[in-house]
This record gives C-alpha cells, structure tokens and sequence, in this order.
RNA sequence: GGGGAGAUACUCAAGCGGCCAACGAGGGCAGACUGUAAAUCUGCUGACUACGUCUUCGCAGGUUCGAAUCCUGCUCUCCCCA
C-alpha cells in the first residue's frame, strides 16, 4: 500500500503560497486544505486576503470562509475537523495539500495536540475580567499554586496563556500539565514541508502592496460593516483593528494604513521564526520556477516513500 | 541686519560636571508559543578580537583629576523683530 502524503506549503503571509497550492493541485490532480486562521472566516473576504473565486475554481479548496466570525473557533476545533477531512480526502486521493500560514494551525494537524476537557465559556470570561480588573499577578500566582509545574514552564508574564492554563485547571479540577504529553495517536500519512521565503525586503514590499490593493478592493467598508462587532475575537486582527482606531478617531486613516502595513510585516516575521525551527522544511524562493519545487517533491516522493 | 531657541544613537526625545555607551518611546532585529494564533508574550538594539576594550552626544578648541553636561569660536536649523 502506498505511504498517503501531505505536502504542506508554509512561509509568510503574501508571497504566493495560494499560487504554489493551487500549480501543485492541479499537478497531482488533488485538493487543497487551508491552514490559515484567518481565511476561515466568511464574513471578512477582503481582509482575509483568502483566495480569490478564479483560485478557488481553479482547485478544490477546503476550511476557506467556512465558519462564522461570530463562532468560537480554536484550534482544537481545527484538528478534528481537518483531521476528519482529511480521512475522507484521502480515500480519494494519496496525496493532499495543505497550505496556510498559521504555525500553530499546522502543527495540530501534522503533530497533533493534547486533548484538552472542554471548559466552560465562562471561566475564561471570569478570568478576562479578573485580568482587566486585578491585573496578572493575582492569576500568576492563582496559576502557581494550581499548577506549579505548568507555572515554571511557561512565559508567565503572557496573559493568554496563563488564562488557558488556569481555566484548564479550574474547569477540569487537574493540572493543566497533567494533560500535556499524553500519547498522540498517530497520523495515517507523512508529511513533505516545502517553505516560501523570500529576502525580507521583498516580502515587505509584497505585504506592502496587497495591504494598497485591499484598501483598493473596499477593506475601509468592510471594516466600518463589521465595526459593531469589533469585539469579536476574530476581528481582534491586523487589518481591522488599526480601521477601528481609525472609526474611532484615535488615529488618522493614514496612519490606520501605514500600521496595517507594519503589523502585517510583524506577522511576517512571527510567521518566519516558527517556521524556521522546523528543520524538516526545504525553502524555496518564492520566485523559484514551478516545475523545480514539482520535481523536488517528485524525487522525495520516490526516494523516501515509494 | 537685530533678538531668542536649539543641534544627543535609525527616528523622536531625556540627560545639564563623575552613578553615561547615555532614561524613555517609536522603529528594527531575534526569540517563545498545546484551544484567543494576522492572537499573546519575551529579549536585544554604538563598535569590537566581547564578564573586557575601543570610538560616540553638530564641528574645532579650552577649563577640569573628570565634560553630552561649563567656556570660546565656527557651521547649520527654527522662531520673533526689522
């Protein structure tokens, strides 16, 4: 039986990665799954800068504008739902793509995460509100003496993660590290890791100009749309916040688009350092001819899993 | 032409005799990241043959044991009066 192969594209946001997918789907007569947080979300497509319709037609796409922004969506949603498409894709193809820029998005369909206890809504709410009202240091300290061992371990001065850990705690009555390394069932395919890179300078450029062409496109309407709902966790991303400032006349729309432009190259560069710790990733310029990244993969295909 | 203010690292900006390679902010770079991930957080940011050495605070001199800080001259910028 034939080893079933992931090809996972990654590299930062706006340098081509849809394009590559899309050439490598349709050169292994396959489909694509999106890893890329954002592109979930159907109500933001201009500032998802998801695939266009000429894109999507030219390639079955999967977890592109499929869920609401008003959901709750986290990546342990992401695992199972990706994890039960790809059971189902694979039945008909051996080999899959997968693209995105979400490392962490990534790393639970390839690797897989922990299971966590489902945890009450609420409790995170109590503890956003004791952050906002008492500050970190009451739940750092709730935090170690919960879970002294988590509480080591981690960036305690980084408020998400200790709200997650201690809402683990409360919410299932263990420690959070008691969840942690458990045996990962194993994943019934490999996984070929092509990066995109570019030199930094070009990819700010890039960045630069799709932020030119969103605005372009009506990113400004859409933002002032979704403005109600500017609490949402999902809109709660470069390319709304900064309009929101803007709506909200603490900065003028200028600078609301020259700070879409930086925090879009920031991500960039957050993108570029996970990426860059997995050793099993083969970079390409992303100017590199197609036909070469095809015959790369081709050759590893043959030398290591037929 | 007269009067005043000022020139500090990539940018803005503190410092006004030793605790100054120089507060802070921005930017940049590097990193972390197992359910908020385009999120959130951390470190570094004069040079180097780095727990030490070297060259910096417009330029050139001077005072002083010691100057980014005081004095003199020069250059430039800004403001007011002509």
């Amino acid at each position: 039986m034939k080893t079933k192969l992931l090809i996972s594209v990654v590299g930062p946001t706006a340098i081509g990665k849809t394009s590559l997918s899309i050439k490598l789907a349709q050169a292994f007569g396959t489909e694509i799954l999106s890893a890329d947080s954002r592109q979930f979300y159907k109500e933001i497509p201009i500032g998802t800068a998801a695939p266009s319709k000429k894109e999507l037609a030219a390639a079955p796409h999967h977890f592109i504008h499929n869920r609401s922004i008003e959901e709750d969506y986290s990546v342990g949603d992401y695992e199972r739902e990706a994890i039960e498409k790809l059971d189902k894709l694979f039945k008909e193809h051996e080999l899959l793509v997968l693209v995105g820029g979400s490392g962490l998005y990534i790393k639970s369909l390839i690797e897989g995460l922990d299971n966590f206890p489902e945890i009450d809504q609420e409790i995170r709410e109590q503890l956003n509100d004791r952050l906002i009202n008492e500050g970190l240091e009451p739940l750092k300290t709730q935090l170690k003496q919960l879970d002294p061992e988590y509480y080591n371990k981690i960036d305690h001065s980084n408020p998400h993660r200790v709200i997650r850990a201690l809402e683990v705690c409360i919410g299932s009555g263990k420690t959070f590290s008691s969840f942690l390394n458990q045996p990962k069932p194993t994943r019934g395919f490999k996984t070929i890791s092509i990066g995109l890179t570019a030199p930094r300078e070009e990819i700010y450029e890039r960045i630069n100009q799709r932020v030119d062409i969103m605005m372009d496109e009506g990113l400004l309407e859409e933002a002032q749309e979704l403005y109600p709902k500017r609490r949402l966790n999902a809109l709660n991303t470069v390319g709304y916040k900064e309009l929101f400032s803007f709506f909200e006349g603490r900065i003028d729309l200028e600078t609301a688009v020259e700070e879409i432009k930086m925090n879009s190259r920031r991500y960039a560069k957050r993108q570029l350092t996970w990426f860059r710790k997995n050793e099993d990733t083969t970079w390409f310029n992303y100017k590199t001819p197609f036909s070469e990244i095809e015959n790369f993969i081709k050759s590893e295909i043959h030398a290591k899993y037929r």
